[in-house]
Parts: C-alpha cells; structure tokens; sequence
DNA sequence: TGCATAAAGTGCGATATCGCACTAAATAGT
DNA sequence: ACTATTTAGTGCGATATCGCACTTTATGCA
C-alpha cells in the first residue's frame, strides 16, 4: 500500500513545524524579558563554531534573511553580549565578536535549559534523536540547496 | 563516545527549525498574494479531520494561541475560503466550515505544490520521511504534554 | 435561584520578521 | 584607470504573531 507520497510530505513538514514552535516557546520561557531564540542561538553559534564572523555570513549560517540578522544583532549589541567592530578586510562589512558578558549570558542559559532537556530526556532519549539527526540535516541541506537554485 | 547529551537537543531542535522556516517559504513561494501556511494549514484540516469545529479546538489543534488562530480565521473569511457560524451548542463560540472556494483553493494549492514535492522527492524519497514520522509523533506530542503540565 | 468562577472569542498594543530599496564599498571588465 | 555591476549592511514599511485584558456566556456550588 504505497500511501499517496504527498500526504507523507505533508505531515513531515506539519510535525516538524509544530515541534519548532513548541520547543521555541519552552526555550523562550526560560529565557530573561526581551531575550528570544535566536538571540540565543547566535550567541551558541558564535562559541561554537568561533566569533568574527560576519552578519551575513551569520544570517547565511541560520538561513535568515539578513534584515533579521540585522535586527537580532542589534539586540545583542544593545545588552552588550556581542560587539560588532569594522571588518579590517572590507569597509562594507563587519565582524561580530562576542562579549565576556555574552559568554556568560549563554552560559546561563544553558544552565537555565537542563531541567527542561531532563525532563525531555526522560520521555525521549537522545539515543533516540542521534538516529534521526543525519537524515535531518540531509532534509535541511536538500531545502537548502533548493533554495539556491 | 557518549557525547554531550545537551548538544544533541540543541542540535535536533536546531535543524527542526531551520527546516521548519525553509519549508514554509517554499510553501508560502507557491501561495497567491497574502495567503500564507497557517491558511493552507487550516484549510487543510478543516478537510482531512472535518470541520465544523471551534476556533479553540483549531488554536489547540495547530498549537498556536487562540488569538493567532482568530487572526488567521479572519483572513479565510475575509477571502471566503470559510463560513463562521454561532455554535449551536455554545453561544460564547462559533464553528468553522469550509466553503466551497475554500475547497477549490485547498486542492488547487496542493496541485501548485506537486513540483517541489516532486523535487524533495528526488532528493529525499517519501520512505525515507516515513521512517521518522513516529518518533517526531512522539516528540510533539511529548513537548506538547510537558506544555499543558 | 443566585453568585463566583471559568471559558470562548476578540480588540489592542508591542514586537519579531522580512521584502524593498537605498548607500557605500568592492570587484569585474574594458 | 574608469565605469558597471555586485555585495554588505541598514532604514523603512507592512504584517504575522502573541500577551493582556475585556465582554459575553456557561458552569459549579451554595
């Protein structure tokens, strides 16, 4: 009985919708006043893949478009947890530094998150997620890919 | 190597997202002017699990809050895509039916998208998505209990 | 029955998101 | 070297999203 393809398709894209928004909200209440997401995962991003970086090098990085970028950096520039200095290699750009402040911001946060991954964890353990990670970044490059094509 | 279990929810909720943002502008590329994915999406379900349903039963349904889904219901109202009735039962509430533009619309969206569905397809065959629908089932549904405790 | 509480829907305000178009700077092609 | 084109970042405007508070109706409880 091979199920019309699209149906599959489509609830793929349902379930994988409705988890990011959940999984945002729970980050999100965790998070101080005014401080979101993606404030949050630049920050990550920034420690672990390395600072300098440029906003649109960033706004490529989390697939946004990069007035979003723009606006999430001036967030964090504004409570000081990146600093945002000329890009020596090219006056038109910049590069992204983060702060002492947003290290330890980031820290926090995540410090702030382990009760809810716990909990998380209890119900589905990470075993479980590992399986499915390389197939999702497959679907996240082919997206990708498209895009830009 | 058992390595950090935290990276790994980060990492997984990391793709969700950005998979969730791409499909959607996918999506919404193929939308006329104004109607977005929360439309199709409630089109959808009005047809696949039957309308008549409650605005509330609908938030609840897609997880969003209920003033986001009166959002939403008056823009399909607004183009006739749905009928708002006082609820019979309840004179607080309203039922929600779908018209017949809206049908139209629903299957004439869904035909628009066959090319790029046709393309993941490629890319990404449909067995492939089956595999992961369970556990990301359970993942939504997990995140959505541990919401509502 | 009468009153307190809860629930359904919406108006309003705040803000995140994002497209468009602009400026300034780099790059390509002659 | 000069001009045309491309690129980085941002201001602006439109709008989706969502929290709060309010109205109206239902429900629970004495």
């Amino acid at each position: 009985m091979p199920e019309d393809p699209t149906r599959v398709y489509f609830s793929f894209f349902n379930e994988v919708g409705i988890i990011a928004q959940l999984s945002r909200a729970m980050f999100e209440a965790r998070m101080p006043e005014g401080m979101l997401l993606p404030h949050f995962s630049v920050l990550n991003h920034l420690i672990r893949v390395g600072d300098g970086a440029t906003p649109l090098k960033l706004a490529r990085a989390f697939q946004v478009p990069k007035t979003s970028m723009t606006h999430t950096l001036a967030g964090l520039e504004d409570r000081a947890l990146i600093r945002m200095a000329p890009n020596p290699k090219d006056a038109r750009s910049k590069c992204v530094w983060i702060t002492d402040a947003g290290r330890v911001f980031r820290d926090k946060a995540i410090a702030s998150l382990a009760p809810d991954i716990e909990r998380l964890a209890k119900a589905f353990p990470a075993g479980n997620l590992e399986a499915m990670l390389p197939s999702l970044e497959a679907m996240r490059k082919t997206l990708d890919e498209d895009r830009s094509a």
